[in-house]
RNA sequence: GGGAGUGUGCCCGAGUGGCUAAAGGGGACGGGCUGUAAACCCGUUGGCUACGCCUACCUUGGUUCGAAUCCAAGCGCUCCCA
């Protein structure tokens, strides 16, 4: 528990586990053979109200160095937020209003605390020091950075070469997170592989200003269900901290095999050598590809729930998918009877289709099944008598249900 | 302040007076094959109790029997000059 039991050499395996880049490396070494209890930084921005596994990854590096005793300083960009964080963006991103942020910061804070560790997190917000500059105080803030230097950015330069808009404040970005190192006095921040540049302006900031500049620990971004984009939201590819159990199993299910290891390293907490031999198993073909997920999956939904939960899930996957039986949580729906009824509007009632359009089109691709049977009606034929749904299940594709009730 | 471009469905991108609910691609969804993986094959992809009707190509007007397509103004974005 206290800072030191574990020698430098032990932390830093660890810690480098699933890193991307540690910038620079002996400086890290060097602050972990101090002793010291390091201040670990992560700033986050308010933006979306729901954590997903990507989120997650950087709070889990967080959670192992509190483990080895180090303090963490996780920062509400809720002013930042008011710029919007540039990286990765091919546009500028439109801003918050304050009341959203606050929403935003709070159902943040609440869901990090699945993962982080109360008693070692402090938690700041970074209007406390950026909401106090006046423009004086600004205006020596820039004169440390150059333009050449803010420019060397990936994006800003696409952007720029592409003739895409950027706008003033955007360039401020990286110094104003920079200026939250300085604020709390970092030792280490974290960030995904895009945000290097952030980070290492922070590390320079420091420098010029005479403090002791921070590491910057880059972790690779997660790429989401699809196995090509990195997660999110708004690509609907994400896993939710807060998804339930069989959902959160499904989810993790779905994603492609090459990512199996990955996930592994990112979203568990399953010791490293442990996942060393998965790897070298899957590898040489002594590992099926679907065990090593199932597991996979289990370790995420025991974490986030626990371990009775990852079982039911479990079981409850193979009900429905395995052994392509009607799942027994079957959502019922109470449908104004008639008779007979027109098929497109129970389905849009039951949440079945978002469209009577939508639902014709899966009756006809014959997407529909009633108590697992087929419904079989011709293309153009859309009604049905009501005694042949009535009490039943009603199913669109493989994972929409509905018990239809009158 | 002056000049030039550009704005199409979830995204990219054709279309430059009727045959356009709008080519093609991506994505997504559904079906087949499977391990709810990948790859591959097939289908669907504005709405509506629907062989018809309604709403759609930045906005508002206009020209025309008829416009996403022509004209005018406006708005957004971009570039060049100052």
């Amino acid at each position: 528990m206290n800072v030191g039991v574990l020698p430098a050499a032990e932390q830093m395996k660890t810690i480098a586990s699933g890193a991307a880049d540690i910038v620079p490396l002996e400086a890290l070494t060097q602050k972990l053979a101090s002793g010291r209890t390091l201040t670990i930084k992560l700033g986050v921005d308010p933006t979306a109200p729901d954590l997903h596994l990507g989120h997650a990854v950087p709070l889990r590096k967080l959670r192992q160095f509190q483990d080895l005793g180090h303090t963490v300083v996780l920062i509400i960009g809720d002013f930042t937020a008011l710029i919007g964080d540039p990286s990765g963006r091919s546009s500028t991103r439109p801003p918050l209003s304050a009341e959203q942020i606050e929403a935003n910061a709070t159902t943040y804070i609440d869901q990090a605390f699945k993962v982080l560790d109360p008693a070692k997190t402090v938690m700041r917000r970074n209007s406390e020091w950026l909401g106090q500059l006046d423009f004086a105080e600004i205006l020596r803030l820039t004169s440390q950075f150059t333009v050449a230097r803010i420019m060397e950015r990936d994006d800003f330069q696409k952007r720029y070469r592409e003739g895409v808009g950027i706008s003033l404040h955007e360039l401020l970005y990286p110094m104003a997170q920079a200026y939250d190192s300085v604020a709390i006095q970092a030792d280490v921040e974290l960030g995904g592989t895009d945000q290097l540049f952030n980070l290492l302006a922070g590390r320079e900031l420091m420098e010029k200003l005479g403090l002791e500049p921070q590491v910057c620990l880059t972790l690779p971004l997660l790429e989401g269900t699809d196995g090509m984009q990195k997660m999110s939201k708004s690509y609907g590819n994400y896993v939710g901290l807060t998804d339930e159990p069989s959902e959160m199993f499904g989810r993790v299910m779905s994603i492609p095999d090459a990512l199996t290891v990955k996930y592994y390293r990112l979203c568990t907490g399953v010791p490293v050598d442990d996942i060393d031999r998965l790897e070298a198993a899957l590898g040489a073909g002594e590992e099926h590809p679907n065990a090593a997920k199932r597991r996979l999956a289990r370790e995420i939904v025991a974490l986030y729930h626990d371990v009775e939960a990852a079982e039911a899930a479990e079981a409850a996957f193979d009900r429905v998918f395995k052994h392509r039986e009607v799942p027994d949580d079957v959502p019922e729906v109470r449908v104004e009877r008639a008779d007979p009824v027109h098929l497109p509007a129970v389905m849009k009632a039951a949440g079945l289709a978002a469209t009577t359009s939508e639902a014709r089109r899966l009756i006809d691709g014959g997407a529909v099944k009633v108590d697992g049977e087929p419904i079989g009606l011709a293309p153009g034929e859309y009604d049905v008598p009501w005694t042949s749904i009535e009490g039943r299940v009603l199913q669109a594709g493989k994972r929409r249900y509905a018990r239809i009730v009158g």
